[in-house]
DNA sequence: ATAGTTTTGCATATTGCTTATCTTAAGTAG
DNA sequence: CTACTTAAGATAAGCAATATGCAAAACTAT
């Protein structure tokens, strides 16, 4: 799916459940000796355990094939405005240990990366004692350019476009890094791990920013230069249009993100700094608050609408700080969905919260490290 | 790039300029003597002939292969609402017959269906003197579930999702049938041809209505039931809002289409009923015609700006009737879209009219055609 | 004419995968 | 217990692509 190098046996069962021989002959197109030389060949190096068995059906039952989780470890980092986590994950992306890192992107960036690659580091001399680290995936709040691996220009990331960041770790890590932007890798990580059979995807993120990221026939969407899913700035119709942080008016970000719904707490009084915040008031039952909400779920869903327009997607989900209103949140969405798309488009069209928290980044960032596990060369 | 079971060389050259035997090695990645086996191989089957050789470069010069134009012919037929093409193509895709037919949707499909037929097979066996033809495309307006090869809903096809269209035609011609939607044909055929290194590019068509086809890391995007693209019904800002002929309130083609224009330009007493009469009043350079095309153009560049946000391509053209307005459509869209993209997005986006006329249609359908043409099986 | 360069064609051995067949293993249904 | 079913292992024959080496062909430079 989302890498081809990688080996198909080991890929499948990376990313779905355990399945008999049999199942993987079929899947991944090879003929039994060859699968079953292959499977043994993963087996012996430890890359895939035996599962439990499958129930019979009139037969001799099929042995189920699973990867081991504990064969290697990997290391996600997801980079906040103001915090980093960084997490040692199993092969079955289960976290072993987690590290939150006060970090500011406005401080020097040599510093900062410092203050990841330590704590990245402190983690791997920690895995030693289970298993060795595989890889390192890092999640980041900017455009990618995803072929050379670099970022491709400052947005909040002032001064980091000219550090080699992806070389600069492998060296000091000693290990494979890879890196893509955060919305990506959110968007990555909740298509496979709950949406495993879905081949077109919208995700979007509600956080302190706003931003989108979209799977089309099983592919991270990801544009020419890696701006794709920067919905953010996306112009909002009703006025009084608002002054965005990019320095433009009407951004819808201006009106229904986390810095903008906490700027219009601390307008009425309320003691708010950012998204988190908002989240807390919110849960008060404070009836400013939900009214905030509510308005800004439903400028979310006019973008909402207009990307299940353009893309037909089969799942539109919504994650970010502020998706934990839950439905609050998606009952906005869902009405400016339902009142703007054309049926054909919404009838199968499926719209729910995020399922995998605050770890979705280091999920995701977890997943792409893994997927270039079994590379050739 | 568009179909992975076709012949990887004979897709290359199909696809592009002459190349030597080395280019074709390096490209597909065969060895020498497996390329040089294929090579023989589509040559003997005349699907290939040897064209110039290369300039030498000190030392025996390179033989070159391109795809034999005349060894098939394919038709293309482009549906329309009022009228549909019907078009004999060499594998160059160079237009060797064209015929139209006046048709209209409203009517009973399996008349409709009669004539395109008709049409085709006496293209068909006029071709016979050359080649004989290989296989038909079909571009339809409307939504295509494309894996099943059916109209996914009526749309403006009203009582077309019935008919097995693609079986029938298969049955009555004798011959393999492909079929795609317009927009995604007009996309495709324009990439192909003019924009061949291009792998994000987004096409919008402007005529009686508007829509978008929008390739993605070279692939055509279709979404997950055919409707992806359908921008025409995207919500507009600016109040009054104009009832749409979907029966919503401030739909982008209530606007901006061919049909609105001609509405708006009637009110003001000119005679005129659809995209091309609209057209042709801007050609004569009436002031309130262009003041119309400009609007509309403006608008059609809000709903740009989303794309180019959402998908960040790195070409955006313009098709359709409306495009013929040239540099006066292009205007208004650029306008729109540097007001209100990030700098990141535009700096290196290209904004362009389609450069292939009226038979782009026809041309993608031939393509979606050629495509299946050295399908295994 | 001679040497050097690059393309092309041909022969051979090897690798990786597939197809096919037979056998053993481990369950269910009666 | 017997018959049937499905899974899995082992083995052999065959095919397609690959790497490699060598020779012929067709050019340039001197």
């Amino acid at each position: 799916m989302e890498n081809p190098h990688l080996d198909p046996i080991f890929h499948l069962l990376l990313n779905g459940p355990p399945r008999s021989a049999r199942e993987i002959e079929a899947r991944v197109g090879l003929s039994r000796v060859t699968a079953a030389q292959r499977i043994r060949q993963l087996q012996q190096g430890g890359l895939i355990v035996e599962g439990e068995s499958f129930a019979s059906g009139g037969g001799r039952p099929a042995r189920s094939w699973r990867v081991n989780p504990h064969h290697r470890n990997l290391i996600g980092i997801d980079v906040g405005e103001q915090m980093a986590r960084v997490t040692l994950l199993n092969l079955a992306l289960e976290p072993l240990e987690d590290a939150l890192a006060e970090i500011d992107l406005r401080d020097d960036p040599a510093r900062t990366l410092e203050t990841l690659a330590a704590c990245a580091e402190r983690l791997a001399r920690g895995s030693m004692a289970s298993a060795p680290v595989a890889g390192l995936g890092i999640a980041l709040p900017a455009p990618i350019d995803y072929p050379q691996g670099r970022i491709a220009k400052p947005s909040v990331m002032y001064g980091w476009e000219r550090l080699d960041l992806r070389n600069l770790l492998r060296t000091r890590l000693e290990m494979p890094v890879a890196m893509d932007n955060d919305v990506n890798l959110m968007c990555l990580a909740e298509q496979q791990l709950h949406w495993p059979d879905t081949r077109h995807l919208v995700f979007i993120k509600a956080g302190t920013g706003i931003g989108c990221g979209m799977i089309t026939d099983g592919h991270l969407l990801r544009g020419a230069f890696g701006t794709s899913g920067d919905i953010g700035h996306i112009q909002h119709s009703p006025e009084p249009h608002q002054l965005c942080r990019c320095g433009k008016q009407g951004c819808i970000e201006a009106h229904a993100a986390g810095w903008a719904l906490a700027r219009d707490l601390q307008a009425q009084g309320f003691d708010c700094r950012d998204a988190r915040e908002v989240m807390q008031i919110y849960a008060r039952g404070t009836p400013e608050c939900r009214a905030l909400v509510n308005a800004s779920s439903r400028i979310i869903g006019t973008v909402a609408a207009d990307l299940v327009a353009v893309l037909n997607p089969e799942v539109l989900v919504v994650g970010g700080t502020l998706s934990g209103a839950g439905e609050a949140m998606l009952a906005g969405i869902r009405e400016r969905v339902y009142q703007r798309c054309l049926p054909l488009a919404t009838e199968r069209l499926q719209v729910a919260c995020a399922r995998g928290g605050d770890r979705l980044g280091v999920l995701g960032a977890g997943m792409l490290a893994r997927a270039r596990l079994s590379e050739p060369r």
